[in-house]
DNA sequence: TTCCAGGGGTAGA
DNA sequence: TCTACCCATGGA
């Protein structure tokens, strides 16, 4: 199978793939220097493949080594325009970052896009593994997901270590809370026990996420009411789903804004609001984009300058 | 040893 | 809605 598909310009595949951590993560594998990312991937049939994506001209260009059937290959070209965003339209926020300094680059390299998992399963799973634990841990605690609970490629592949297709709902749900226990997840493997069996009995439906007809506020209550999801969790999904009115507030931003918006003083999520609030629907994307490189540790006197300009 | 991480759930106000 | 407290685990 070998497959171009065009992206909504602008695009940037290097950008799009290191959007943020989940190209670390199990089973992405990404080949920096050739550009290449590897993912093996469930499709509905249970069939798992080895996805190939490259950057191109237009868009992408995805290759498997595996064979497909039609609604196989329908299947796959639905998932990679979903994982990379294909089809986003960001000018928008383009228009209103080239007037800011600090995200003027976004529109040259093609910034905004956060690279999605090709499940809604997996992409909450992941978020989950990233609360109240160092960005190591979350990279330990999906491998070992992954490895423990993902399903084998139907069909051996050598361009990758990476073996193994994200684990399904049921794979986890059919496991025992001690089992996790012992992959060290702590206190998050009740949480996500408790999804996987609330997905895999039908009690919870993810797909409801994926409704862009439903306005973000009632989307983020869904979300608030999944287990181990809480206004974290639930901002930084509701940004991989393409809202961005919500800011991950998270100890990395509140460290950024504090040290360098407040004179390192203590702050909390109400100052990460009151800096990137005037954002607007992009506040997400003008926070995770902002570039704070070179700013002044202390410009708490311009920040309140700014304010009254406003 | 102590603190804390890309926080969440719960109880009590 | 806000706060205090507890929650497991591993890294620094």
């Amino acid at each position: 199978m070998q497959q171009i598909l065009t992206a909504h310009p602008p695009f940037n595949f290097d950008s799009t793939v290191r959007s943020h951590g989940w190209y670390q993560l199990a089973p992405i594998q990404y080949d920096a220097e050739q550009k290449v990312l590897y993912k093996p991937e469930q499709l509905d049939n249970g069939k798992v493949i080895l996805l190939e994506v490259r950057e191109h001209s237009e868009g992408i260009i995805a290759a498997s080594p595996t064979q497909l059937t039609p609604a196989e290959h329908a299947e796959v070209v639905q998932k990679l325009r979903w994982m990379f965003l294909l089809d986003i339209d960001l000018s928008d926020f383009y228009a209103l970052a080239d007037h800011e300094p600090r995200l003027a680059h976004c529109r040259s390299k093609a910034y905004g896009r956060l690279l999605r998992s090709m499940t809604l399963f997996e992409d909450v799973v992941r978020v989950m593994m990233t609360t109240n634990i160092q960005w190591s841990g979350t990279k330990r605690l999906v491998g070992k997901l992954v490895e423990h609970f993902g399903t084998p490629l139907s069909q051996a592949a050598t361009a990758t270590t990476v073996d193994r297709a994200f684990p399904t709902p049921s794979a986890i749900a059919a496991c025992y809370e001690v089992t996790q226990r012992g992959l060290g997840l702590g206190y998050r493997a009740p949480y996500l026990l408790k999804l996987a069996r609330g997905i895999a009995n039908n009690e919870i439906n993810l797909e409801v996420f994926r409704d862009a007809q439903m306005a973000t506020d009632p989307l983020r209550k869904e979300l608030l009411k999944l287990p181990g999801i809480g206004p974290y969790a639930a901002a930084t999904l509701l940004g991989i789903l393409g809202r961005y009115d919500y800011i991950g507030v998270d100890s990395e931003a509140v460290s950024s804004v504090s040290r360098y918006f407040y004179g390192g003083q203590a702050v909390g999520e109400k100052e990460v609001y009151a800096i990137f609030g005037k954002w607007g629907k992009y506040k997400a994307l003008a926070y995770w984009f902002w570039d704070f490189s070179g700013m002044q540790r202390s410009p708490i006197e311009q920040y309140d300058a700014k304010k009254s300009d406003s």
